[in-house]
DNA sequence: TATAATTACTACATCGATTTCGTTTGTTTT
DNA sequence: AAAACAAACGAAATCGATGTAGTAATTATA
């Protein structure tokens, strides 16, 4: 059976028209009763499904998304990218994912590969790389060929598409906010995301924030890094330095897990004289001991959000020149690491 | 720039067949140097790619994998799509990827969607669902029409087609013998997956452990579930009943981190008078307080493993119809919940 | 009874590329 | 000068499906 069944070969056992084959298998009213049955009948005993190639080819059209996420193991990706894939499912659309790796490199390739009649239109999150050298022209340059783009949480103002993103600024004020409220005055900033746009945009929130309350930061109480490798000796160090705080907001996921693993380490109690509040999507901030206090995103919603967006720009259901920017709002979870 | 260029557009703008466009691009010694440098800028001039549905039309192959996977926020799962992803990419092949929600109609409907020209073959995890029902039919039939599959970690016996799995019975057994050799004489056994192939040998392996030690297993120490969510319920039941215990053997990476946090709070110190083990694949074990020790499953070398015994099947490197099983090893990570 | 209309098909072009087989030229050989 | 040959290009088939435009044969209408 390794021969899959074709139009050609059916019509070929059955004596008729390769026309009439696939008329009869689309029901068409051209097609005698008695046929009809004989063909779809015969179809179904060899098994046979239309050559998808063949039907993308005719409709210059795949139904496929492609997907470019910088990091599968980033929770908040793999959230997003559940959103996506349920929406696209749903809407009878695949998705081919690609990893960028945070690499420029990579995304150009993945962008360059899938953009030749393999996907409709690209949803993606750009390169820690994309972000830092601030170089976006690989994406105009797809948007300029007729795919469209649509950009979700790392997005490039610069660069004319739809857009899907968190309110980080606004996020940030509020958590920095509710560690003023219940009494922090000393409280530090940790980041392991600074050279991405989102980083940047909840450092800002901070900073604003704590000025706004007519408090200071003082630097040493800053911890920025551009890379979660060597945040750890970073993290250390400063938790060597004896620092006098009583609060911690973390902009990553890496940085806040680490601040309560060794905030603990280092004699703090938590949340008794340390808060902590972290950006953070994944299940494991609940089974944090304690319990990690999070600026939650939801990523599903963003990914089908974005997916929404997509789709609705390839079935021409929205103005083909005019683009969106969904703001998609996070939550304030309170759990163990800051107190009430 | 709506309009994609074509070979024949081109054809057409230059005065010359459309064969000799074709060739000219791939730099046919048919075509004098002359025209193929005149065509060869104007491609480029006018940024043509070919058109990959119509060239996978041609080579009835589409270079792309269909990976089907139970749950992509399962970190281990994460981790093994890397891997595909990377070695797919290196050998020119895309991946196409669907979420089966542990259902198996989603598995069905994945497979249906996606075997019909749409892929080469498929790489997958099989739902709990479909291991649950022992229902496996829908892998024969894709099978049986000519489309291979890899199996990774949960797979189906009764199945022929190549496998690439983890020695979990013997991962179990070591994982009990450390508890056992570092002193633990009464280790409670924690599994959320006890209706997956993978939870039914982890578990053999730990009651073997325990028997060649001529120890016992008794019954109260064993909590097993075959659901994720209502877990938290059973073991917080269980620290209830103040068991007799000194370790704890975790079979997946909830139930291990719940076993900290949950043993933390009924006054239990780890790894004082509690060790605990738990399979293990996220970042996060690392930065739990205490970091837990884990049986880790190189995710990424699964991945890769699968891709490679894929790819080596379609590109007819292997024989067709002998079926390879694979087996990776875990590795035993010691870190602060057990002992030294 | 001649004409129109309906039925039930088939032939062919199309989607975008590759590739085999011709067909013109011009050049070399005898 | 006739035959043989190479160089440079074009026509057409092919992949697998759809759909339009025919073409027979039968039936209905004037």
């Amino acid at each position: 059976m390794k021969s899959k069944a074709t139009l050609k070969q059916i019509a070929k056992d059955l004596g008729v028209s390769v026309s009439t084959v696939s008329k009869a298998l689309n029901d068409s009213p051209e097609i005698s009763e008695p046929t009809k049955i004989k063909i779809q009948e015969f179809a179904k005993l060899k098994n046979y499904k239309p050559n998808i190639t063949a039907l993308n080819l005719k409709n210059r059209s795949t139904r496929t998304i492609g997907v470019i996420l910088p990091n599968i193991l980033n929770s908040f990706f793999a959230k997003v990218f559940s959103g996506i894939e349920k929406f696209a499912e749903q809407k009878g659309y695949h998705v081919i994912t690609c990893i960028s790796n945070e690499s420029i490199e990579k995304e150009i390739h993945a962008l360059q590969m899938l953009s030749n009649g393999t996907i409709d239109g690209f949803i993606l999150s750009i390169s820690e790389e994309a972000q830092k050298l601030q170089q976006f022209s690989h994406f105009e340059e797809v948007i300029k060929d007729g795919t469209p783009i649509v950009m979700f949480d790392r997005v490039a103002d610069s660069v004319n598409c739809d857009k899907v993103i968190v309110d980080d600024f606004d996020s940030a004020v509020n958590a920095t906010n509710h560690l003023l409220q219940i009494g922090c005055q000393h409280i530090a900033l940790f980041s392991a995301i600074n050279n991405l746009s989102v980083g940047k945009h909840r450092a800002r929130g901070f900073y604003d924030a704590i000025a706004k309350n007519n408090e200071t930061v003082s630097e040493e109480l800053v911890v920025l890094t551009e890379s979660e490798l060597d945040f750890d000796q970073q993290i250390l160090a400063f938790f060597e330095s004896k620092p006098n705080i009583d609060g911690i907001f973390a902009l990553d996921e890496h940085t806040a897990t680490a601040a309560i693993k060794l905030g603990l380490r280092y004699g703090y109690r938590i949340p008794e004289n340390l808060s902590i509040i972290g950006f953070a999507d994944g299940v494991w901030s609940r089974r944090m001991s304690p319990s990690l206090s999070t600026v939650s995103q939801h990523g599903p919603e963003i990914g089908m959000a974005a997916c929404e967006l997509l789709i609705s720009k390839l079935e021409n259901n929205s103005d083909e020149y005019s683009y969106t920017t969904k703001i998609v709002k996070t939550e304030l979870r309170h759990r163990e690491s800051s107190r009430k």
